[in-house]
DNA sequence: TGTACATCAGTGAACGCGCGTTCACTGATGTAC
DNA sequence: TGTACATCAGTGAACGCGCGTTCACTGATGTAC
């Protein structure tokens, strides 16, 4: 890489570090002001224009990166299952290990999950509705090599997915022992409903409405 | 009441209706402007301070009118339980017809829980931690009368909020069918969560970790 | 009931401020020959 | 290698704008007698 776009590439990640230090500093997206920001990523003002159209194009930028993170802890958390076997636990324990390492981009995607902006929005239901996929087959798969049926496996999944991250909000700013007590209540309300799952295939369950 | 006070008690709810309606036009709370409520609200922007110290004033008035709200529908919820006693589905119903009934509300409560001002946070954390309470003793209650034994009850009353709640958030923009078929889902999850909790209550069942 | 005074919700002018964006410019880096 | 020109990341001045807040004020409503 030329110098020049090296410089240039230094410059965009101080933008996008400055957001995020806002963002960490309980801010939300939409009350960034590019000045702030500017000031923060010791650049004018107006430099910032050398590297994003807007704000929005920032936002999405930082969604791009939380995303990358999402789809590399669950790689990470596959890879660990597989050399274990204690599937809820091991994805819980990897998610707060995410969620130490790179809190403001999770808080980026708590906050603007129900934000103002639509883009955001957009793009960010987008990466969780991936991860919820790709947790549907993960699951699906391993009831079909374990041999128990799962009831409307797609929907565990989505619930755990919510679980996980809703309650994992609560765990964000606490200490270490209480983020600890937060993910072993996760992974027992994840147990629940794993059971509940394998309940509801059995065929001798009647389900009445 | 006499007719100033009336006439300012008409005034005030001008000003949290029109704060209401910017919110479900997609604003968050705390991009909302003084001078645009009240030029929303009809009046100048220097009559807000005779109702409201500050905007945050306003939102901590909105958060508790949430909370009314959802005191309310847990009182109806119950009462429609005793009557024919599907208590996951009734509950989830009269959870999306709050949805229907209060869509500002529920995008207010929704968007500031993971919001910016700590004070709304904070006051809404409240709220739905008294409704994981009550929920929590509600279905302890049931569970005696009915002799099924729930394995960590609370951890079910929470994850149940936590998924009408965040799931309600997908349902409270789409069309009538899809609510319904949102609605549909959730209750299987809530049932998942439910029978998980009795099978890990019962003597023979061993939890691993 | 009538009068004189007090209260107070609502007002309009004015303020200083930080904002996003434009513009023409600078000077280091890159490129063609 | 050296020279002449092109590119382009970063800049500082300037703009118009909406904001929150203050202030002294108005005039309808309320109260005391």
């Amino acid at each position: 890489m030329s110098i020049r776009a090296e410089q240039k590439e230094k410059t965009r990640r101080a933008i996008m570090e400055a957001a995020l230090k806002q963002i960490g500093q309980d801010k939300a997206f939409s009350n960034l002001s590019l000045r702030e920001v500017a000031r923060e990523a010791g650049i004018a003002p107006t430099s910032f224009y050398r590297h994003f159209q807007d704000l929005d194009e920032l936002g999405l930028a930082l969604v791009d990166e939380a995303g990358l993170s999402l789809r590399q802890l669950m790689r990470k958390a596959r890879k660990r299952i597989a050399e274990n076997g204690t599937a809820i636990r091991t994805s819980v324990e990897t998610f707060m290990e995410f969620l130490n390492t790179n809190p403001n981009l999770f808080r980026l995607l708590l906050r603007e999950k129900a934000g103002i902006s639509q883009d955001l929005r957009q793009a960010i239901q987008r990466e969780i509705d991936h991860f919820v996929s790709e947790l549907t087959e993960h699951i699906g798969a391993q009831a079909n090599i374990r041999g128990h049926d799962l009831y409307r496996h797609e929907l565990v999944a989505q619930a755990m997915v919510t679980l996980v991250f809703n309650q994992g909000a609560d765990a964000v700013d606490q200490s270490k022992a209480q983020k600890k007590q937060i993910g072993e209540d996760m992974i027992c309300q994840l147990r629940m409903m794993m059971l509940g799952s394998e309940l509801m295939a059995k065929d001798d369950v009647v389900v009445v409405s």
